[in-house]
DNA sequence: ATGAAAGCGCTAACAT
DNA sequence: ATGTTAGCGCTTTCAT
């Protein structure tokens, strides 16, 4: 059932060679005939010879566990699934086990592993200091970790584009749906948010920050809570896809029609963004590129290395839940009557549905 | 950096036998005397000491990567993070490379893999039969898929007893959240439900099955739609927790308290049972021993066992969100009521915040 | 530049 | 019941 396991030696043997030249050729060392190369490289090829992560490993002498640290139960759902698996592929196919660790009352990892990859890390997140000062190896994602290796994402970037992007469409009441205290990025976004309202001469309105928890639901009730407050917006820029999922559905649930009524864009550019209806406007993060950089990081580390820091570049996506200002809604208090009779009003002037 | 790394020679010093009886305590092989057997535990624990899955597999010979868990597109979030963590503990200790294979058009995985894990089995699923015919090893989680193995939980048997619960506390207006399409659960737990009204020969009512699609949104839409549709209910019997976590939110938005006015239950006791307010009542469902027991019934198959079918019991844990029915809001309408207006009359009523 | 040989940490015969 | 030993597939000295 499938194909025999082929392993170095026969690669060897049919190459006329010894395991020892193959290895070197596998691993791009030096010392070897450009000819012999090429040459164990085809059959290799031809084989399809894939040689064993965990042998390797084993071989080279490094611990095999790696743990991966979550921070308490703040899970971003969807997209923290995404970023475990790609940084999940990077170690299995290098041979280690990763793993997702608990952290005791104290923050430290309980297990030994050869190192750590931490997740939603704080803006005050004692781990980063504690990791260092055990001399534990690690890798932050989501945030700066001085002196250490971390890897992030452009949120400022991503942010002031989608708002300028709601900007240039017209809009001036732009709602910002917030993680609230779910981790730097949330404080990133939101002022990216300010600086592009500020960059646009927009006053700034406290009352537009709406806070979502980084949830589809907490993004709905904020919502939700924004219409039967009669709060004034006619776009709504969420700090994440699923927020931003929420507030589609409550716009709907109080018949306003995206993005004919209201604008919505979102941040991650998860999966559920495109199958959304209308698809979703947003900011799109390299999610999976991040988990790979930060497990290539922390292997590097093992070996020696010095740390480093990335910030990776984000890019809006523009699809079909954000469009002009309505010129229809505008000045007037439409969204200030209640809920039943603005639906009625706004099914007298004849909008779609 | 880190504590050097221990193995299974040092335990076997410390410990003052062979290399060969600690590998027979660690694998629970027989043939070991169980005083040695002890105190080799013992030394184990002390050293904290962990085999190196990799070299395990490796001296056990046997192919590295498992073609883990596939689902449709289909997450349950929480539950399927925590039985997907619980599946992968297993492999990796056991120096398997599992992943989340992705399966093609055609339903079938990609690459070549020992074997499988099936996830979100549907009851019409294609899958099993394909996978069978194709003669790959597997195991079904969620759903029987007779002729190969397969672990389930007794969801009959639980949600009869949250519903049973309920009406030994009086309530008779019960609504039903169901997760409709996603999978053999949800009828089962439908199923019950129906069964246990009739056991009390309570008339079965349709307008109290309420769709909730396995999401916390979904779960507050439901409600929020039967309450604006003036459906009749003084408790809530959910198939998952994150949807009776949406409820709860939806009854807290329309003005009504859990579980002063409405019993609230759910289905698989995740943490965030354990956090709401008020802590939900909830058939606990052992999901990580589900994935345990798939994992290692695949292995088993792997080594040529016969398939196995599980099916693991459930128990009702019982919290704040349900009680007696109030005996303040009886037989009249009040939930027919318009929502600011109930809300009004259930505070002169006197009712808590 | 290449081959030979010694392990990496563990399991599984095979001895005793 | 326990010790001994030969590998698993690979990397890495150390020779040549």
């Amino acid at each position: 059932m499938g194909m025999p396991k082929v392993t170095i030696l026969e690669v060897a043997k049919a190459a006329g060679v010894s395991k020892g030249t193959v290895s070197r050729v596998l691993n791009g060392r030096s010392g070897v005939n450009s000819d012999t190369r090429e040459s164990v490289q085809a059959i290799v090829d031809r084989l399809g010879f894939h040689p064993d992560p965990g042998a390797r490993r084993l071989a080279r002498g490094t611990r095999q566990v790696i743990g991966i640290a979550l921070f308490n139960d703040d899970t971003h759902g969807l997209y923290n699934e995404v970023l475990l698996d790609a940084i999940q592929e990077v170690f299995l196919t290098e041979g280690y086990a990763a793993r997702v660790v608990e952290t005791g009352r104290d923050g430290l990892p309980k297990g030994v592993a050869a190192g750590f990859i931490l997740l939603g890390v704080h803006l005050d997140d004692p781990r980063p200091e504690l990791f260092r000062r055990r001399e534990l190896t690690f890798v932050a994602i989501g945030c700066a970790a001085p002196g250490s290796s971390w890897v992030d994402v452009d949120n400022e970037g991503g942010m002031r584009e989608a708002v300028s992007h709601l900007i240039k469409l017209g809009h001036t009441r732009i709602a910002h749906l917030t993680g609230a205290f779910a981790g730097q990025a949330s404080y990133q976004r939101l002022h990216a948010y300010r600086e592009a309202l500020a960059a646009a001469r927009i006053q700034y309105d406290r009352s537009l920050v709406l806070d979502g928890g980084f949830t589809e639901l907490g993004g709905y009730r904020a919502v939700r809570r924004a219409i039967a407050g009669a709060v004034e917006f006619t776009a709504v820029a969420a700090a994440s896809d699923e927020m931003a999922l929420g507030a589609m559905a409550a716009l709907e649930d109080a018949g306003l029609h995206v993005p004919w009524d209201v604008s919505v864009t979102g941040f991650d550019d998860l999966p559920p963004a495109r199958q959304a209806k209308p698809q979703l406007t947003t900011v799109r993060q390299p999610i999976r590129e991040v988990g790979r950089q930060a497990a290539h990081m922390l292997l590097e580390q093992l070996s020696g290395e010095a740390p480093r820091e990335v910030v990776l570049p984000v890019q809006l996506v523009v699809r079909a839940s954000s469009s002009a200002r309505p010129p229809l809604l505008p000045q007037d208090h439409t969204l200030l009557l209640p809920e039943p009779i603005l639906r009625a009003e706004l099914e007298a002037r004849g909008a779609p549905k």
